[in-house]
DNA sequence: GGCTTGACTTACA
DNA sequence: CTGTAAGCCAAGC
């Protein structure tokens, strides 16, 4: 019997994003919907408690305009378009990510 | 113990 | 395409 501790939506959340495969990109609706909650800024404020160095891929997490959360003047932004550039992963002239050719899904 | 904020999403105008 | 509104959970103060 799987009796999940509580708090379990973070842990979730994170064990989803780990899942997530090296080349492919996925959402944070996606992330919530699988992870368990309705409420995809979890997903987003999980990630953000992460620290700088950690095993979650957060970079291969992107909004659902498929663009990455940050400002393009933010750092984070820089260090996952380049870990995802590194991945493979091709912006258009508007920096976003073609996710319907990359998107992930657990299942 | 209660209110505010947050790396968001979806729907409607 | 842009803008506004509601939904929902956890952490921080």
């Amino acid at each position: 019997m799987n009796s999940i501790q509580k708090g379990k939506l973070f842990k979730q959340i994170l064990d989803v994003v780990k899942q997530i495969p090296e080349g492919k990109v996925t959402t944070y609706g996606q992330i919530a919907t699988i992870a368990g909650t309705q409420n995809p800024r979890l997903v987003g404020f999980a990630l953000a408690t992460l620290k700088e160095i950690t095993d979650i891929p957060w970079f291969r997490v992107i909004n659902s305009k498929g663009k990455i959360s940050f400002s393009e003047q933010s750092n984070g932004f820089k260090i996952q378009y380049s870990l995802l550039q590194n991945e493979g992963i091709i912006f258009d002239a508007k920096n976003r990510i073609n996710f319907k050719l990359y998107g992930w899904s657990i299942k």
